[in-house]
RNA sequence: GUGGGUGUAGCUCAGCGGUAGAGCACCAGGUUGUGGCCCUGGGGGUCGAGGGUUCAAGCCCCUUCACUCACCCCA
């Protein structure tokens, strides 16, 4: 195919058909579920200052030094657009006072987010992201009941084909102790480490222990637990978290490698890996509490935890399930004109049928009855309404149900016939 | 940012330096106004782009762009 004179831009992606149809799914329900646990959505702009997230999501991350999309023209107060939803919630939070409304608000977000890197198999420029929040409360039961919810959310999804990890990393001093023996304990072994991870070693410790080389992982299996470094407190506070995902039922993996790579998680982080289909990115969802982050931006020291999940990636699982049985529970009839006269009279029905929410369709071509018999086979329709000469004078139009091919006669009214749709509902 | 792979019809891909192909899809026919299967026919391509070698390039060489997978990183 010769190349277009315009082409969507690398790494965002057009949306539609079978793929958008999965979006939704994914969307609605989260709206339908999160509601449920208590959560209302919010919205938040695309476009935030740079400096909000070098500041929540760390200065030397990946994601802040090399994947902000800058917007030109703005040196004054730099603005990007955003990598990621949950500065921008706190910034709001914070913002518009909600805290001061209800001390355990609780948030969710739906939209696009954008990092500059090399598109690959489950990771875009722009790619879709629904997530949650929740403020205010240090109780593991909020941990544990985020963690429910967003299985819940899979669960309703109708997806089997994933894993929970949860880990803790305590508070941001345990963390710091934490690094330090790895690095240090890293450092004994350091001319095994491959060139990454000795590069890591200086910039992000803690990422050396899930590098995937053989000779690392060997040095990883050694190395200190960061729940070794938990004081009493948060090893209480991941206890129970983890007790109460049992009492729910909810199957999880403790994974001492699982570090997220934001700096501003402290205590419980999880992630939940898709184990088929996905590719080298294969977390579909992740999250954990952020206690610091709120005051880190200049608000009250309020704890808070959340997660995100990539849609794209949820998509792509949900495929895998293929039990995408969609049912159309609206009528969906195919208007058959056989005549220039009739076409002209099936417009005016096919708008009144719509006006009682009738799914009608109507080829506005020229074409043979035929013709529109396929059409209708191929949009699925389940009734076809066939008007010609004859129909427009007795006044009495075919209706044919394509499943069983049965052919009866209603009469020429937008009404009658629309009742005879509904009626034949299942 | 670093590597590897791939660019030929709407899609999936064949194509040996010598006239551009198949399957699927699309459109139209197969006796009056009725779909899926079958049969027949049809429309569609600057072979990603630019340069070079050659009598001759989809094929060989160079450049470039795009896509893709992996690393890095992350949802």
């Amino acid at each position: 195919m010769a190349t277009p004179i315009f082409q969507a831009v690398r790494g965002m992606n057009d949306c539609f058909g079978d793929m958008l149809q999965l979006h939704s799914r994914v969307e609605q329900t989260a709206s339908g579920l999160f509601c449920c646990y208590g959560y209302q959505q919010m919205r938040t702009p695309i476009v935030e200052a740079l400096d909000l997230f070098v500041r929540s999501v760390g200065q030397q991350t990946d994601v802040v030094q090399k994947e902000m999309y800058l917007l030109a023209g703005e040196e004054k107060r730099p603005l990007c657009l955003r990598p990621e939803n949950t500065a921008s919630v706190v910034r709001a939070v914070l913002q518009q006072g909600l805290l001061q409304q209800n001390p355990e608000v609780k948030l969710w977000y739906c939209g696009p987010m954008f990092r500059r890197e090399r598109p690959q198999q489950g990771r875009l420029r722009q790619f879709h992201q629904i997530g949650a929040e929740a403020f205010g409360n240090h109780e593991p039961s909020l941990d544990a009941e985020l963690i429910c919810m967003l299985q819940h959310w899979l669960h309703t999804l109708g997806l089997h084909n994933t894993q929970l990890h949860i880990n803790s990393l305590g508070t941001p001093q345990q963390r710091q102790r934490y690094t330090d023996v790895l690095r240090q304990h890293y450092q004994q072994h350091s001319d095994k480490l491959c060139s990454n991870c000795q590069r890591r070693l200086h910039t992000n410790a803690l990422r050396v222990l899930d590098c995937k080389e053989p000779a690392c992982r060997q040095l990883a299996a050694t190395a200190p637990s960061s729940l070794e470094f938990l004081d009493t407190q948060s090893r209480q506070h991941f206890d129970e978290v983890c007790r109460l995902l049992q009492q729910a039922e909810v199957a999880f993996d403790i994974d001492s490698t699982l570090v997220r790579g934001l700096d501003y998680y402290t205590h419980t982080v999880f992630e939940i890996i898709g184990t088929q289909g996905l590719g080298a990115q294969d977390a579909v969802a992740a999250g954990g509490r952020y206690n610091e982050l709120v005051q880190d931006l200049g608000g009250p020291a309020v704890p808070a935890l959340g997660f995100a999940a990539g849609i794209e990636r949820l998509a792509a699982l949900l495929q895998q399930c293929n039990d995408a049985a969609h049912k159309q529970n609206r009528p969906h009839v195919m208007l058959i004109y056989a005549d220039a006269v009739a076409r002209q009279q099936l417009l005016q029905l096919a708008n009144g049928l719509r006006q009682h929410n009738i799914w009608a369709h109507f080829t506005h071509g020229d074409r043979s009855v035929k013709a529109q018999m396929r059409l209708a086979h191929r949009c699925q329709a389940q009734y076809v309404l066939v008007v010609g000469q004859t129909e427009l004078q007795t006044n009495q139009a075919i209706l044919k149900q394509m499943q069983t091919k049965q052919q009866q006669t209603v009469p020429l009214s937008v009404p009658k016939i629309a009742k005879q749709l509904l009626q034949q509902q299942p």
